[in-house]
DNA sequence: AAGGTTATCGCAAGTGATCGCAATAGTGAG
DNA sequence: CTCACTATTGCGATCACTTGCGATAACCTT
């Protein structure tokens, strides 16, 4: 399995290196969100000559790639995953922080008339939606 | 006009600084989004002590006061506007990053679904939605 | 197995935004 | 007007990346 995704890397021009190896693996590890922070921190501790450049420009390359995405929760930390995960939109409440996720279906509505009134295909898991949450409205 | 704001911000235990003052004035000039940084090089030109952090700190201290408020358009940059323009929404292209409002009207269906589902009073217009324009469609 | 092309890497420096802290200055009370 | 209180400021440091660049090492070809 790993071994066919270097050769789609390898495929499309770009090439399967260790470094590239290493932030896959982690992503792979990590369940849900990660921080691009994390993931070097987890790889560094093993090999601590890899920069953390190397890290942020392997997401950006491995999302071009299309094998992993990143969402904006409302901090101002990226939150990176894997592509293939369910995705799944989230609600932050801008009093107390707290998050919760909401299935793609409930905002789906809203993604069908943004596409045919405006012919604008939204990814509406890309950024939370912020505002107050059950527990903190007045 | 101004005197009563300073009046009011007072009222709140908060402090009329000079700073303060001439965050609110850039912010009076500018009809529609600027951002921290240009506001900060406004204010610089003439009062180059003032540093760019009070800046930070003033846009945050008077949007808590309900004079200014935030949006995020694409994944980095925060535009600040007076809170009392028309608020809507925002689309914004990922590949050729060009922006539309929307009326938040078209936003609102959601809006109570949240509302009545999860309890949620969510805040549409506080971050742009993500997704490919009509142009850029494959 | 060797060589050339060039994607990728490590390092150092830069950017916009935020924070900790001691000094300063609005503000209400007397 | 003076004073004490404390919100606010300027400065330096830090955060979360981003970028430029010369060196390195995947990869394809021969």
């Amino acid at each position: 399995m790993s071994l066919s995704v270097a050769d789609e890397i390898r495929s499309k021009g770009r090439r399967m290196t260790v470094q590239r190896r290493l932030v896959l693996d982690a992503l792979q590890r990590a369940r849900h969100h990660t921080t691009a922070e994390e993931i070097a921190r987890q790889i560094r501790a093993r090999h601590p000559q890899i920069d953390p450049s190397t890290v942020y420009r392997n997401l950006e390359a491995l999302e071009e790639l299309g094998y992993v995405t990143h969402t904006h929760l409302d901090d101002r930390v990226t939150r990176w995953h894997r592509a293939d995960v369910e995705r799944h939109g989230h609600l932050v409440c801008r009093r107390c922080g707290s998050e919760q996720e909401i299935p793609l279906r409930t905002l789906e509505p809203l993604g069908r008339r943004l596409r045919s009134e405006q012919g604008f295909r939204a990814d509406l898991a890309h950024s939370a939606i912020v505002g107050i949450c059950r527990e903190c409205a007045p």
